[in-house]
RNA sequence: GGAGAAAUGGCAGAGUGGUCGAUUGCGGCGGUCUUGAAAACCGUUGUCCGGGCGACUGGACCGGGGGUUCGAAUCCCUCUUUCUCCGCCA
């Protein structure tokens, strides 16, 4: 959420900035300038008859203890309307302020100054590649097939137990599962982030802090009859973490990490293109999330970014880091940089990782602050996140990009990990 | 799931209808003293929303929401959470 300062004094900045994002503000910015005037307009009335209460009750109160009821009885008469009154201003004020939420709410964050204009991911950026792509091989296979042949990951498995998009892990399969997962933690801890397991399902208020509710309600698992929702990522309760605090600027910047299966309802987005692994409802992810002084968030989205890639040369996968561009950066981003591996098998790239710097827009809706040493005021934090990573995707591509005919060789960093070198 | 008790500022803990944003202690910050530190002493120390260039100033907040009252931390209702006992249980 953006804040309403910045609306106030800088409404064309915001409405030019957001056309980056092909989004038109025009409207919702005069709706929210309208009613905040509104709101404290009703706020200035309601407090300055609220302030006229607080005396004649003290008043009144003075009497009584004098012993001069007559006196207080007379007063008492003449508050009642002003109580009226006044009771009308502050509900009409709650009114007007919701309203005025409402709207706020509807405004994506702005963009940085870096990001590219542009309609879709055909116009996203790419900053940096590194990796070799391997050959194929004659008779090599996307993964979909490799996993019968080896019966490691089993989707028929899966819908009986539950349905489409919840694979059984089996045997070297999950053991891989839990190998890359331990490998990411490791790796997260070298890097200085401390190691979280929160709960993996939040309530409203946790959903709304990250932004995931109400702009993404569909995308989540509701659980009706206790109002809680399944994570869609571990950044929605490691984030909110923070909600409510306000730190000192001398922790900053504050880095946690978390392993949690994540879970998306993906309504509407299955195609020939989500085979496989490539798109699951549940699936496991290391989450990084960093909690920043506002002028160093860049620094630590560059030392995020230095991390996911480090894992992606460490696995010795053929990637590249694309910055995304206005039309495809998420309603809550302000920069984000994706991380896609090549994928042998389906000659194609996938998004293995999504680092944002979230800026205050998060913050905002979190109340997540912090306050200089000596300072009296407190100043918004600046929050981001990024998988590190996700696995799906990274074993697929392990999977196809290590084919060989005597089997998959695993990455000599993860062998330890898993306790095999090669799946056959 | 049943019965009971509780929720106050960073923490501990007073306050049961009137000037209480809230006694006090600890912690934090500033200072005096000291070669330095500790101790001692003095001062200061919440958040949010308005108004004002500013000094400053109005309002709200004692778990959340609602009610009674001229006036609520204090009384009533409700929800949530925590603790104790019982039941069930990984």
């Amino acid at each position: 959420m953006l804040t309403i300062n910045l609306i106030r004094e800088q409404s064309s900045f915001v409405i030019e900035r957001l056309k980056i994002k092909n989004f038109d503000a025009a409207e919702i910015v005069q709706n929210v300038l309208d009613l905040d005037r509104r709101r404290r307009e009703l706020q200035a009335e309601s407090d300055s008859i609220q302030a006229e209460l607080n005396t004649l009750s003290r008043e009144i109160g003075a009497m009584m203890k004098a012993g001069r009821r007559d006196e207080a009885d007379a007063a008492r008469q003449g508050v009642v309307a002003m109580k009226e009154k006044q009771k009308q201003l502050s509900e009409t004020m709650e009114v007007v302020s919701d309203e005025m939420q409402t709207e706020l709410v509807r405004l994506p964050n702005l963009p940085h100054a870096l990001v590219a204009p542009g309609k879709s991911a055909d116009d996203n950026v790419v900053v940096r590649s590194g990796g070799t792509i391997p050959h194929l091989y004659e008779g090599a296979l996307p993964h979909w097939d490799l996993i019968r042949k080896y019966d490691i990951i089993d989707f028929d498995l899966g819908v009986k137990i539950t349905g489409a998009g919840f694979p059984v892990y089996k045997g070297k399969g999950a053991r891989l599962q839990r190998a890359l997962i331990n490998f990411f933690l490791d790796e997260g801890e070298k890097a200085g982030y401390r190691e979280v397991e929160p709960p993996i399902v939040v309530n409203e208020e946790s959903g709304f802090g990250t932004g995931n509710l109400p702009d993404k309600e569909g995308q989540m698992y509701h659980i009706g009859i206790d109002n809680l929702y399944l994570i869609p990522t571990a950044e929605v309760p490691v984030t909110n973490i923070y909600r409510d605090v306000i730190l000192d600027a001398a922790v900053l910047p504050v880095k946690n990490m978390a392993y949690t299966p994540c879970f998306r309802r993906e309504a509407g987005s299955w195609g020939a293109h989500v085979r496989g692994l490539n798109r699951l409802h549940q699936f496991d992810k290391v989450e990084i999330v960093q909690i920043a002084h506002p002028e160093k968030s860049y620094e630590s989205l560059d030392e995020m970014v230095s991390h996911v890639e480090s894992l992606l040369v460490k696995l010795e996968l053929p990637y590249r880091i694309v910055r995304l561009c206005g039309g495809d950066l998420s309603f809550t981003s302000a920069m984000t940089y994706d991380f896609e591996v090549w994928s042998v098998g389906q000659q194609r790239w996938l998004e293995v990782s999504s680092t944002s710097n979230f800026e205050t827009f998060q913050a905002n809706r979190l109340r997540c602050r912090f306050r200089e040493k000596g300072a009296r005021q407190t100043t918004l934090c600046h929050t981001l996140n990024g998988s590190a990573l996700a696995l799906p995707r990274i074993v697929a591509a392990l999977l196809e990009n290590n084919q060989t005919p005597d089997g998959i060789k695993i990455p000599s960093v993860l062998a330890p990990y898993a306790g095999f070198g090669m799946i056959s």
